[in-house]
DNA sequence: ACGCCTGTGCGTGCCTATCTTCTGATAGG
């Protein structure tokens, strides 16, 4: 199949840091890392465009040159210029490249002076004491090459959003208890709600900031201390994250927050209109020469560049700032706006809560509906259920909801998708159900030509509502499985089916590029929990984070509507 | 390498803090 948008980005930032290494043109090095960037905010596939027949110079960034080298990489999976720069700049230089502390220049003073072509010999020099001479090292600097290697911090690692939601709200409760600190907020991908986030960043409120790095460096949690000065400190977490703190008087705090949430695009797109207005925008605030003319709180930067206020989630650089100019900034899906969970497990296949305990948890959470929607006897694992174990489950919803006020339980199934993207119950089950979830749970190593025809094909059967978690990536675990995408999320709009957005915090699937691509081609997003037990019903809040950043708004989601609205879509497909 | 303007050229996304260093390199959004 031809090559996707992320293995094209993959060759134009490898080709980036290549030439970096030889020292080429810096803006030759930044139009290919901004043509990566491009590729992976692009939202629909650059091979898809290209069979269109779609001129690819018309994205930004991409020119004669690049377009040429995506329609190779498509046809071939690399391209001759990436074969011909990594015969002249030895593999390991690339890796070296990515160690803290290491960019082109020393890399190259490595290279030049010692040899050094990879991490292992970097180590054994370090270690021989043979850097600390060279021009622009020192014993520090040596100490810290060789504790990033040894401790393979080289490695670039991100954190699943929810598992440092705790670390940072235990910083926050922390710092807020510190004389003299007006305020403590989190910024960067953390408040943009990424799914993953590299560092975290913290912005406080405060007059003297040494003494705000100084308290964060006395933290319990705090392992390493890597930089404090009178603005910010910089420290690792004894879980491996590096916490980024900021801080800045009550005046610039706006303008601060503004700049340590990002995206970086974002800040620089903004920071450039202000330079068309001869404004100059830097975190202490807006500038018209020197008088300082906003900054206070974030509406106030906007406003200096005529913008409304942006959401977090959307500075992104993908065209939020075009839509705030022209006052078309999507409504975002909030929380409060879900009336029902379509996706849901309990005792009776592999979840942990009854149908009651689960029944009263969704009610307690605000659900008006919930959809029951076991695994199917495929699924041995999870105890899946056949017809018969089925329909009695069914009898007992029936049962149940006769008793219940205030909530109601729809009859569903998880129902695999086989290899050949059959499905795992007959019609004749699956008419019987309420809502029927496809999903796929076996045979994830498919070819994306064979994997992406299996759920076409489930796609195409009339009985589907909802194709759930359509990649099966779990964060940091288990990649997406080999599919096309695009094409899927045409079928799904073409025959109405529903894209679940899963709000399990490790899946998380449709991503944010994805909700948005579903948005632009007309499919529907069904937001469900996928819970495994009462409390997981929480979970919905992540795929809230999720939806806002794939500019969904309440109408894209089905499960905001009230139960007397769902009911004739779901008929629908009956 | 892009993109604009032009005519085979030229300028090129912002702005600041800290350290590794010494007038720069790297890192951060």
């Amino acid at each position: 199949m031809a090559a996707d948008n992320e293995t094209i980005a993959a060759v134009f930032d490898e080709l980036a840091d290549l030439h970096e290494i030889e020292g080429d043109n810096p803006f030759r090095v930044r139009a290919y890392r901004n043509a990566a960037r491009t590729l992976r905010g692009l939202g629909r596939e650059a091979a898809q465009l290209l069979a269109a027949g779609e001129d690819l110079t018309r994205l930004p960034g991409i020119g004669r040159e690049l377009a040429a080298k995506i329609a190779e990489i498509v046809a071939t999976g690399t391209c001759a210029a990436l074969e011909r720069a990594r015969a002249r700049v030895p593999h390991g230089l690339v890796e070296l490249l990515h160690v803290p502390g290491l960019g082109p220049v020393r890399v190259r003073t490595l290279h030049r002076a010692l040899g050094i072509d990879s991490p292992e010999a970097l180590a054994e020099a370090a270690r021989a004491g043979r850097l600390r001479a060279l021009p622009g090292f020192g014993e520090r600097l040596e100490a810290r090459i060789l504790e990033a290697l040894q401790a393979r911090l080289d490695q670039a690692r991100r954190f699943p959003l929810h598992k440092v939601e705790p670390v940072v709200a235990r910083l926050l409760a922390y710092l807020r208890h510190t004389p003299g600190v007006a305020r403590v907020e989190p910024a960067g991908s953390f408040r943009r709600r990424r799914d993953t986030v590299g560092d975290l960043d913290v912005l406080a409120v405060a007059a003297d900031g040494a003494a705000v790095g100084d308290r964060l460096a006395a933290w319990e949690e705090t392992a390493e201390v890597l930089s404090r000065g009178p603005t910010r400190a910089s420290i690792v977490h004894r879980d491996g994250i590096q916490v980024d703190l900021r801080v800045v008087p009550l005046e610039s705090f706006g303008a601060a927050w503004h700049y340590f949430t990002g995206a970086k695009a974002h800040n620089i797109a903004v920071r450039r209109m202000g330079q068309a207005r001869g404004l100059k925008i830097n975190e202490y605030g807006v500038f018209r020469g020197g008088e300082r003319i906003a900054g206070v709180d974030e509406a106030s930067v906007y406003a200096a560049v005529a913008l409304p206020w942006i959401p977090p989630e959307l500075r992104e650089d993908r065209g939020e700032l075009e839509a705030a100019r022209q006052g078309a900034l999507p409504r975002l899906v909030e929380r409060a706006d879900l009336r029902g969970d379509l996706h849901c497990h309990t005792t009776a296949s592999d979840g942990r809560d009854d149908l009651e305990a689960m029944a009263r948890a969704a009610q307690a959470r605000g659900l008006e509906y919930l959809a029951i929607t076991e695994h199917s006897r495929r699924l041995r694992i999870a105890r899946g259920l056949d017809e018969r174990g089925l329909l009695r489950h069914f009898t007992a919803i029936d049962e149940l909801n006769a008793r219940l006020e205030g909530i109601t339980l729809l009859k569903g199934v998880e129902v695999d998708i086989l290899e050949d993207g059959r499905l795992d119950l007959p019609d004749r089950v699956l008419e019987r159900c309420e809502v029927v979830v496809a999903a796929v749970h076996s045979a994830f190593g498919l070819d994306a030509g064979r994997q992406t025809r299996r759920i076409l094909r489930a796609l195409d059967h009339p009985l589907v509502h909802v194709l759930a978690h359509p990649t099966g990536r779990l964060l940091g675990r288990r990649p997406p499985y080999a599919v096309d995408l695009a094409a899927v999320i045409r079928r799904a709009a073409r025959n109405g089916v529903w894209l679940e957005l899963n709000a399990n915090p490790w899946r998380l699937d449709l991503d944010d590029v994805h909700c948005r691509m579903a948005r632009d081609e007309g499919a529907r997003i069904a937001l469900s929990s996928d819970a495994h037990a009462a409390a997981e019903l929480d979970h919905l809040r992540h795929g809230i984070d999720q939806a806002r950043r794939g500019w969904l708004e309440a109408r894209d989601v089905v499960n905001t509507r009230p139960l007397e609205a769902l009911r004739p879509l779901l008929a629908a497909r009956r």
